[in-house]
RNA sequence: GGGGUCGUAGCUUAGAUUGGUCAGAGCACCCGGCUGAUAACCGGGAGGUCGUCGGUCCAAAUCCGAUCGACCCCA
């Protein structure tokens, strides 16, 4: 039953044997029916975008979303779906195929025609699928890649577009401004990320300006960096909490916040104080007066005003800044854009047509001209460029279409107080944050490749939102052939508008490829389609899990849509991983050349070291990756493991010894027993709590406990000849301790696991095995095995501190606290073994201590005056001594003498030695006589004969012929520890002088060693 | 610029929620042991301003503030 392993440990061996057998036995696809029908645990793979090879970070979410599928199926939950996912959509794809056709802008893209371009944005979505099912696979990620979800499939859209007709129907979809960056040479928008990569710092100038407030002979001083927003100047913000002053200068009076005055002027007199508060609505004119107002002109608060520069009052010209926009959306006004979208002035006034560049000087010649400009000021800032053409960028107002997200935050907050977040502190601190910030969400992309808005407006401004394919097909005109959920076929339908007849055209934009993937937990069913009580059964999702930069991206997304469409959370249990980085603690690029390729690192260490080093440690602590401390933990624990089960196997094989249950003899052997039952307890907890690294961290433990005490105390069982009721208490233990080890590993290391277990069990995996489930366990023999320990290892730290090696066996060992006597009892013949000594004894150590007592000449010296030195004498003899011991006291020189007079010294009775620092008070007697000399050297000649046996080549069964020559001493001790000699060499003792022959020099002794082969 | 996480021996780290046994391990290093798990195993030793500065407290790696550095998110 037990099978021989290869004497060598190597991982990546193990690997592709076992993966060939997973593959020919259908291992994965059994595994994913063994709980068909049981009860169901639901998980949800995070799309990504197949747009570049996976890198090391991919690799570490993917060994963790496994670990725990394999997990939770040993356990025997069902989980289905358990499919990948694609994310198909975006610019990242557009951007792909930009970059192979060599184009750059969308007038381009436009002339090659929508339906060219997104034909190869489909056929580009694919180009690194493969490389990231091999990279998956080769982890061990076991999920179903043939049936993984798309999001460009017209199914997967569909049940977006049934989303969206949702909101649309709760008044949750709606067109509204975004002012968004917007180049005005290429006249597009430009994205976070693309606006990010082009900011610079440059020297530009601002200005203070002048607005006289109506009915008095008194000015707004405002500061501007943007000249050319000024004609659409529509209110002035204060913040309402800060202090302003009216100052004097030269005659003319000016409102401005009184900690900037100094900084902006410098001769002034301030006449009057008020607090921000008290300019609300008070009305100033117009300063450039040319557009025509509905409304404004007057003064609001706002709470992003600051004292950092300008005056504490803040022009606000609504088409061009996102705070700006919002109070004109608080105040109710009417948006008016002076800036066409090719960035010259269309406002009627002396600067129509110009460049918003020429228009800054002139204007400023204007105010200037007409005293409204007091001065001018040159700075360094830093402002975004479009990263295409380097034109500056300006703030403009662009038609989009919104979730009101910010009508549902309530909501939103409350359900994720369900959500159980690993780390605890993203819950309520970043991710908490971003939620209570509650922005309405700009669904609507000038893009071409994407899940379209099914969105069709009529020119009288009547709305059709298409809540299927069938929807939409009822209320088309005509129907195109070969149509499809994407531009441009769904553009090319005309619907007719049911409230004024007239035709509808889609609004043209794909929406946020976020929107998509944030609805994967439902469209991946294209529910509500098909698959409704599926869905149900699945939702919400019990574990998922991404990087930390999910947590505004893909986790957000997921809870904002669940929030707003079903009233709920979509996920409860979710781990936010960090990042590995490279050994400096870096993070890695391409640019340093320290990107980490997973399959070389797989293909040198083996995937399950490779595991294994992503799951030590909190998963959501950054890592530092080094292949060689991958490598090194592998070796510890899973090399362990192995090597005691080449120990273990190797002898229960010769003894044809099959696991089957038996006696447990020793407590040696219960102590294993308990030791690991605690484990699988302790590992099932820490795994139900999405602690795998806790895990982890006991399994490891186990291991070295199984290797380093336990098989290393049992091995001279395991040499006796016959088998023994004590060899099958400890063969069954150590298969038990083994076994269940090597099954609680295989959710982390699948393929070594599943290695030993087939070879221990001859079954076909231990992937369709079913998690350890502990079995009794005792306390008290653990924490009794505790002491022993400690008692051991003190004992060797006084025999290796007071050189006394370990070779030869010592008189006596003295426990010397009465506490332990119950557990030194119990194990004194394990402990006598440990410490070779011939005794245990277990005492007060206070009877090893003799006492000296000394005078204390401080309070000694005032009794005895000059003739001190003489009580000290007198008081030093040994009859003294002992009186005052026993008695607490004694006379000196006609005086009693006192405890308070006397220091008392403690000596270790002559003969011991001890660690003054050990935790247990342990003595060793280290006076030595001539037995335990020789047979200290018969160890010696024992270890001499050892080691030429496996320098000659000898099998350990092989027996020998055995003469031996030399000093004395050491013929002494051979023939006094003959019978130890030989059964420890199997040798007979012989005359035979050839053979293999070596001399050796023990204790400056020389030793002739003659062995051959019988 | 705003928010978040982290910073403990040469390296990887435990301990931080509940402040109080000399801040525990492992690897590497040095010394020793074992020699029937042997390209394995065991013991011991040396090595730490707990990033820095300040505060609270009888007492701080732990709580608070500032600061430096790493990383992430947002602007």
């Amino acid at each position: 039953m037990l099978s021989e392993v290869p004497q060598k440990f190597d991982l990546v061996q193990i690997e592709a044997e076992v993966s060939s057998i997973w593959v020919k036995k259908k291992i994965m696809e059994r595994s994913f029916e063994i709980n068909k029908g049981k009860e169901n645990f639901s998980f949800l793979e995070g799309p990504p975008t197949a747009n570049g090879p996976p890198h090391i970070g991919h690799a570490e979410t993917r060994a963790m979303k496994d670990l725990f599928l394999r997990y939770k199926t040993m356990k025997g939950y069902n989980i289905y779906p358990r499919i990948a996912g694609w994310d198909c959509h975006g610019l990242p794809v557009e951007i792909e195929v930009e970059k192979t056709l060599k184009i750059k802008n969308k007038k381009e893209i436009d002339e090659m025609g929508i339906g060219n371009f997104n034909r190869l944005c489909k056929e580009s979505v694919f180009k690194y699928v493969k490389d990231w099912e091999r990279v998956s696979k080769k982890l061990g990620y076991w999920v179903d890649y043939d049936n993984a979800y798309v999001t460009m499939k017209d199914e997967y859209i569909e049940s977006v577009w049934w989303a969206l007709k949702e909101l649309y129907k709760k008044g949750l979809l709606f067109k509204d401004f975004r002012i968004s960056p917007f180049c005005p040479r290429c006249g597009t928008t430009l994205s976070a990320h693309e606006v990010a990569q082009g900011y610079r710092d440059i020297e530009d100038f601002s200005i203070y300006v002048k607005f006289k407030i109506k009915g008095r002979d008194e000015y707004f001083l405002v500061w501007t960096t943007t000249p050319w927003t000024l004609p659409a100047n529509t209110f002035l913000a204060v913040n309402p909490d800060f202090n302003y002053v009216l100052v004097n200068v030269g005659g003319e009076k000016y409102w401005l916040v009184e900690d900037r005055v100094k900084e902006v002027l410098r001769d002034f007199e301030i006449i009057e104080k008020k607090q921000g508060k008290e300019f609300k609505g008070m009305e100033y004119e117009q300063l450039l007066p040319f557009l025509q107002l509905k409304k404004g002109l007057y003064v609001v608060e706002a709470d992003f005003v600051t004292k950092e520069d300008g005056t504490g009052i803040v022009h606000i010209a609504p088409a061009f800044g996102a705070d700006d926009y919002k109070i004109l959306k608080r105040e109710n006004g009417e948006l008016y854009v002076t800036v066409a979208e090719d960035g010259k002035i269309n406002l009627e006034s002396p600067w129509k047509g110009m460049q918003i560049s020429d228009a800054n000087d002139e204007i400023l010649k204007y105010l200037k001209v007409n005293g409204r400009m007091l001065k001018k000021e040159k700075a360094v800032h830093s402002y975004p460029f479009c990263w295409r053409c380097g034109t500056r960028l300006i703030y403009y107002p662009v038609e989009s279409w919104f979730i009101g997200v910010s009508r549902r935050t309530e909501d939103i907050v409350s359900f994720n107080k369900r959500i159980n977040w690993k780390p605890e502190y993203i819950r309520d601190g970043r991710f908490g944050n971003f939620l209570e910030e509650g922005k309405d969400w700009a669904i609507s992309r000038n893009r071409y490749w994407g899940t379209p808005l099914p969105v069709w407006t009529c020119s009288n401004g009547h709305t059709f939102v298409a809540g299927s394919k069938r929807e939409l097909l009822e209320n088309a005109a005509e129907v195109p052939k070969n149509f499809e959920l994407h531009k441009p076929y769904v553009d090319d339908i005309r619907v007719k508008c049911n409230e004024c007849g007239s035709f509808m055209k889609r609004e043209p934009y794909p929406i946020d490829t976020w929107f998509d993937s944030g609805s994967a937990f439902y469209a991946q069913y294209h529910y509500p389609f098909e698959n409704k009580e599926l869905f149900e059964k699945n939702f919400p999702v019990d574990f998922i899990t991404e990087a930390m930069d999910q947590t505004r991206g893909w986790f957000y997304v997921l809870h904002v849509i669940s929030s707003m469409l079903f009233g709920s959370n979509s996920y409860s249990n979710v781990i936010v991983m960090e990042f590995v980085l490279n050994s400096k603690g870096e993070k890695m690029s391409k640019s340093k050349g320290d990107v980490v390729d997973p399959m070389k690192i797989i293909e040198k260490i083996g995937t399950d070291a490779l595991r294994l080093f992503f799951y030590q440690g909190p998963p959501w602590k950054t890592k530092r990756f080094s292949e060689e401390i991958a490598d090194e933990y592998a070796r510890k624990v899973l090399g362990t493991l192995y090597n005691s089960y080449m120990l273990f196997s190797t002898n229960a094989r010769l003894d044809k010894w099959n696991p089957r249950k038996e006696n447990m003899i020793d407590n040696l052997d219960k102590w294993l027993y308990y030791r690991t039952n605690l484990t699988i307890t302790n590992v099932n907890k820490y795994m139900d709590s999405y602690e795998p690294h806790r895990a982890l961290e006991e399994i490891e433990a186990l291991v070295m406990d199984l290797s380093q005490w336990y098989l290393r105390l049992s091995r001279d069982k395991f040499w006796n000849e016959n088998i023994t009721d004590e060899k099958r208490s400890s063969y069954f233990v150590t298969h038990y301790a083994i076994l269940e080890t090597v099954k609680m590993l295989a959710p982390f290391t699948p393929y070594f696991s599943d290695f030993l277990y087939t070879k221990m069990t001859g079954e076909d995996s231990v992937h369709l095995s079913s998690f350890p489930v502990a079995g009794e366990t005792e306390d008290l023999l653990l924490r009794e095995m505790d002491k022993v320990k400690l008692i051991v290892e003190t004992g060797r730290r006084i025999r290796q501190i007071n050189s006394l090696t370990l070779r030869r066996p010592v008189k006596q060992v003295v426990i010397g606290d009465m506490t332990l006597e119950g557990v030194a009892e119990k194990y004194r013949s394990l402990i006598s073994k440990e410490l070779n000594t011939k005794d245990v004894v277990i005492a007060d150590i206070e009877n090893y201590m003799t006492r000296n007592y000394r005078l204390n000449r401080k309070i000694a010296g005032k009794e005895f005056g000059k003739d001190l030195a003489k009580a000290e004498e007198e008081f030093s003899k040994e009859e003294n001594q002992k009186l005052f011991e026993t008695n607490k006291g004694v006379t000196i020189m006609g005086r009693g003498i006192s405890e308070s007079m006397v220091l008392v010294e403690k000596h270790l009775k002559e003969g011991y030695v001890t660690d003054p620092e050990g935790r247990v008070p342990i003595l060793i007697n280290k006076e030595s006589d001539r037995g335990l000399l020789l047979e200290g050297l018969a160890r010696e000649i024992v270890r001499r004969i050892q080691s030429m046996r496996k320098d000659a080549g000898f099998d350990y069964t092989d027996k020998i012929r055995l003469k031996i020559d030399g000093d004395q001493d050491l013929i002494a001790a051979f023939d006094s520890n003959k019978k130890y000699i030989l059964d420890s060499t199997q040798a007979v003792q012989s005359t035979e002088d050839s053979g293999f022959n070596k001399e050796w020099e023990i204790s400056e002794m020389k030793l002739i060693i003659t062995i051959s082969k019988i």
